[in-house]
DNA sequence: ATTAAAATTTAGACAAATCTAAAAATATTA
DNA sequence: TAATATTTTTAGATTTGTCTAAATTTTAAT
């Protein structure tokens, strides 16, 4: 079978937005997609005539095990792409995210098999985030959240939780990125901002916010 | 300004067609799109909206020099492609051109500078056409058919005329690819087929159908 | 348990790109 | 040049994906 880039991408929504609720709501994919409701109303029928998703009217909805694989053949393209933008052309890596929306539709299985294999199999995305295999399968890589670390030990950040360049610029001010080792120092009760030390630079304090979408594993 | 995949996709083939007769037929364009006459028509009137073409109805169409420009742009993004799936891909030169149609309409400006910097800024794809720089200049490449060589020097296939994966296929079981030097060793005028020698290869003969699609320079 | 609010779906419209069938213009040929 | 054939365009329909506005269903609040 093979997808509309707009259906693509109402797929891989429902499957973020399933990584935080099981089912999804219309509202909530609507606001996602940046879309309207009634839109997302239209495309599920076509989504659950394809056999994609278990849908209930005005009972929200999410992806069966095919709609499931489909999304992590989309999301293993995204994430390849991404690899090769950053590591082979030079991105910076809070610039790749709208060009491999587009790459990732592309849909020669061979292409992608080839690019996996000329990345030499990468594991994870720029972002930290793992590349699902050939068969959807993706490594569990578990997370602790930089606002919940309380330990004084070195930690290393391995994924963040929003792409956008906003968030990504203001990362890079701060010097870190995927790999980055740093230490919380402090939490401040205030107002959840905690000071932290990135090795070679001084301490600085980020809101809790940042905090929030900044994943981390001990050393 | 920024163009759908379908309006790039009629640019390009306008470009194409072009090259061998300087204004272009609706049904033409229709045979070459695969399309019909009718929506060719409609396609028309949203170019010459656009100002990418000239167009009097009923008397043909041609691009103008801003539709020139784009369709440049489009076959030097479709070219790089190519390049890249064969030269770090390492796909075989007659599977890359429908990947390439996807690829080209990724429309990021820095991704394709970034890309031809990173192949290092290649001048031909890989069936020896050249490809266009930023600006939508082409170098030109004086091109000889080998069905009309007469002198029995070495040659250098330098482009092949078709790029159908069965043209492409007889090309490889006759070990002729871009590089590849030969000699023109007899016509015969009976069918207009030729022999050749490949170097190391002994001498085979070719239709005249496939001569003329196989372009030369002088070594 | 009603009522009010919020979420979701339906109904009907629209734009893009395509098609078929018919009409109009151009080209061919006898 | 008149008749015929071919090419091109128009008119109207279709599909995909979207929208607004209205109707329906669910949820929350009194």
């Amino acid at each position: 079978m093979n997808y509309s880039v707009s259906e693509e991408n109402y797929i891989k929504s429902i499957y973020h937005l399933q990584q935080q609720t099981d089912t999804v709501t219309t509202n909530s994919l609507a606001n996602e997609l940046r879309t309207k409701p009634a839109s997302v109303t239209d495309m599920l029928k076509k989504l659950q005539t394809k056999k994609l998703i278990e849908y209930e009217k005005y009972r929200g909805f999410k992806l069966n095990a095919n709609g499931n694989k489909i999304a992590l053949g989309i999301i293993r393209r995204h994430r390849l792409w991404e690899f090769f933008l950053v590591n082979k052309l030079g991105f910076e890596w809070d610039k790749v995210h709208v060009i491999a929306e587009e790459l990732e539709h592309v849909s020669s299985a061979d292409l992608i098999e080839r690019l996996d294999s000329f990345l030499k199999f990468p594991q994870t995305d720029p972002h930290g985030d793992p590349i699902p295999d050939t068969n959807g399968k993706m490594a569990f890589i578990k997370q602790l959240n930089l606002a919940e670390i309380i330990v004084k030990k070195n930690i290393v950040v391995s994924s963040v939780g929003s792409q956008s360049p906003e968030m990504l610029e203001m990362l890079k001010h701060y010097h870190i990125s995927i790999g980055t080792s740093l230490k919380v120092i402090k939490h401040f009760a205030f107002d959840g901002s905690i000071e932290i030390k990135v090795l070679q630079y001084t301490p600085c304090i980020i809101s809790e916010q940042v905090a929030k979408n900044i994943f981390v594993h001990h050393d």
